[in-house]
DNA sequence: CCTATAAATAACTATATGGTTTTGTAACCA
DNA sequence: TGGTTACAAAACCATATAGTTATTTATAGG
């Protein structure tokens, strides 16, 4: 896939809250099993299936075999990319951050405020 | 608008390839027309007009008026948002990386390595 | 006034997305 | 062998997206 592709496949499987509450989850608890990731959502088992497709698809998850289950584990390369495509854009938002480290600060601050996502 | 639906504008507003570049295109440049932001596309200009009005809803561009021009301005702030969001992750793409200017120096190499998006 | 320029809006089309229910399949278990 | 669990795949539907061309609106200049 070519870079382009990848940033835009990575960027619209962010782009959906419920695939954003799934990688939260597996960063949180590890690999997990679709039942289980379905769960905490007013949604059919297909349609988080199709979600993680999307996810699978931007190689933001891969996919295990555990008996009848196939647990999902993320696989965070592709939000580093992502990660470094919106980091160009740091010195825009605000001029004080000089060191990235002062912005994660103020951000957690930002974070800590708004109550979490 | 609340927290999650301004992510979700943000990351749908970046997973275009077009959007992208006019992105870059604001923040290299500054503000820019809408047909000279068009140019470089082989789009018409009602496509951009779209384009432009995927970026104003996320917040991440704001339209000025010189004469019969109307500039487009870019916003940083949903970037923060973004990044802020992305940054959480950051301990799961790579545990070596403590201090995050640390991870920054490493994208930088890996970006002069694959040239630019 | 008339015309030109810059951009927005409208109307339309094809494809993608996000959901559903139903059906199929692979692996375990009694 | 037969039933159950976990999930995928298929078929379908409504809405959204990304593009087009044609038209309209706003501003400027002669």
């Amino acid at each position: 896939m070519i870079d382009t592709e990848r940033l835009d496949a990575t960027f619209h499987a962010l782009s959906d809250p419920t695939r954003r509450a799934i990688l939260a989850r597996l960063a949180q608890e590890g690999d997990v099993a679709v039942m289980d990731l379905a769960e905490p959502f007013a949604m059919s088992q297909p349609a988080i299936s199709k979600h993680l497709k999307v996810l699978e698809k931007a190689g933001l998850v891969s996919r295990g075999r555990d008996a009848q289950k196939r647990p999902v584990h993320l696989e965070a390369q592709p939000l580093a990319e992502a990660t470094g495509w919106l980091i160009e854009y740091r010195k825009y938002w605000s001029a004080q951050f000089g060191r990235l480290d002062d912005l994660l600060d103020e951000l957690q601050k930002l974070e800590e405020a708004a109550g979490r996502n």
